[in-house]
This record gives C-alpha cells, sequence and structure tokens, in this order.
DNA sequence: CTTGACCCTGCAGTTGACTCTAAGGTTTAG
DNA sequence: CTAAACCTTAGAGTCAACTGCAGGGTCAAG
C-alpha cells in the first residue's frame, strides 16, 4: 500500500498555532507547498512548520505577505541568482534597519510625550477645546 | 464680515502629503478636529499639521488608528486623568521598545540568511523541489 | 456501520484604512 | 459672469489577510 509521509494541514497549524484556513491561503500564495495524497488531502514537509514561523515572525515585523513570498522563493530555488537573492535580502535588511531607527526616534518622542505630561499639568495656557477660539475673527487670503 | 480663519483642507493635504478623503476619514474617527465656516467647509488649526505628521509617522511604525487616537485624546483632554495617560503612554512605550527587540533579532536572522547564501552555494545537498522526492513510501499513523 | 474528527472546495463576509464616484454648492481668477 | 479649482455629503469599491460557512468526502474507533 503506497502512501504519503509528511504533516496533515492540521498537525501543521497545531505546531504553528497558524489557523488551517490561514496555511491554505498562505498556499494559494505560494508561501508553502504541499504533496496531495490520493484523499486530496494536503500533506506538508516537516519543514513547513519552520517556514511558517519565519511568515509568523516576519510578519509581526510589518513585512507583508508578498515581501516574505520573495524572500521565501529566493531561499528554495537557491540554484541560481544568487546575487539577487543577496541584493533583495540586503534591502530587507536595511528596511528593517531604518524602521528600527525611526522606532527609536518615535520612542524618544513619546517618552517626550510622557514626560511633559508628568511635570507640567496645565501647559502654560494651550486650547483646551482646541477649535472654539480660532474660529472666528477676519478673513485673511490663503 | 466675520470670517474663519485656519486651514482649508486640500492646505493641509499639501502640507502633510495626505489626501484630502484621509483627512475627512480621520476626522470622522476623532483624531482631527475642525471648524466649519458657514459654507460647511472644514477649517483647520495650523496645528493640525503637526498632528497630521505624528499620526503618519506613528503609522509607519505600526500603530492603528485607534492606538494613535488613544494617544491623540489623551494629549488634548489633558486636564483630569493624568496617571492613565501616563501608563497609556508608558504601554505604547514598551510595545515599541519590545518590537525594536524583535526587529533587531530578525534582522540578525535575515543577516545570516544573506551570509549563509553568500558562500554556500547548493547547501549539503538540500530538497531542490522541496516535495517531489517527500511524497512517498510509507505511511504511519501521526 | 455509524459517529466524530478531520479534510476538501468555493465563496461570502470582515476589518482597517483608505480611494473613488456622483451630485451638488462655493470661491476665485480673468 | 463664467470657468476652473475647491469644498460638501453619501455611499460604493478596494486591498490585504484573513475567518466562516455550506456542502461534501475520508478515516479511525467502537
Amino acid at each position: 500500500m503506497e502512501v504519503v509521509t509528511g504533516l496533515k494541514i492540521g498537525a501543521v497549524a497545531r505546531q504553528t498555532g497558524v489557523a488551517v484556513g490561514a496555511l491554505r491561503y498562505y498556499e494559494s500564495l505560494g508561501l508553502i507547498q504541499s504533496g496531495r495524497g490520493q484523499n486530496g488531502y494536503r500533506y506538508y514537509l516537516p519543514q513547513t512548520v519552520q517556514q511558517v514561523q519565519f511568515i509568523k515572525k516576519a510578519q509581526t515585523l510589518g513585512f507583508s505577505l508578498e515581501d516574505i513570498g520573495e524572500v521565501l522563493h529566493v531561499h528554495q530555488q537557491g540554484d541560481v541568482p544568487c546575487e539577487f537573492v543577496r541584493s533583495l535580502l540586503q534591502n530587507k535588511i536595511d528596511q528593517l534597519d531604518a524602521q528600527i531607527q525611526q522606532m527609536m526616534a518615535f520612542k524618544a518622542d513619546l517618552e517626550q510625550y510622557r514626560d511633559r505630561w508628568a511635570t507640567a499639568q496645565p501647559p502654560p495656557s494651550n486650547n483646551i477645546c482646541p477649535l472654539i477660539d480660532s474660529i472666528s475673527i477676519d478673513e485673511s487670503p490663503n
């Protein structure tokens, strides 16, 4: 009896915490691949679990599935355009780096907000209801 | 003739690079506010430009408009629950911090990928077409 | 041989953050 | 005074990344 080895979709779902539907969706985008048994079931390689975990990780960092697809495809073709691959990854890395910079700057911003609020209760004499006083007087050509 | 001072929506759009429609949408969510002239036009305070820039910034860092709304509301009510405000901001800051950590780790991951690709051309004897060979042999109860 | 767990497909619905269109009023430059 | 540029609302459409459902097949246990 010739049968298929591999994880069924539910097993992958359990091991990764990703919903069955989501896995099918990933497959429809070509992010992961499966073989089919004669029953029509999908069977996945064990390494698929790693791949899915990679996807989750990348996703929480703001990469789109399309982005992730590029990287994964690259990772699995492997043979030919290794230089293209490198530059693609380098792009992502640079992107990430820039984002980290931004985040640190923004964090500093928020800390400033926080500290300003910690000390000065009513900021000298700012607008309470921010519009009321501004909506009158006179027109100037904008 | 009593008329309204302030920026019209197009001016804010031009100064921030955010579409008119998006600004209206922000307003519908209460992220920014306007006064209305008797013509029905929205008029914005100059500081709205800063606010919108803040929104953009926060957005590129993965905050939802709802998140951002919390922070902005906090920033503009100001008077009463200052401790609540502080903890809210502190949450966002911690969140950001955690994300920065993750990103750095992930960046390291990607760098590893890149370097692995730079050196080992065909990884010892991995799967070329990742499924073909795995889809046969024998069944074991999963 | 039926029950329950699991799998399939196809398609509709959801959420967030918009954009686009229609149908119309206003303002401004010439 | 008219045309272009700008504003209004309401509502539909879009895109990503799913979730949920209907309707049906498969498989292991008892």
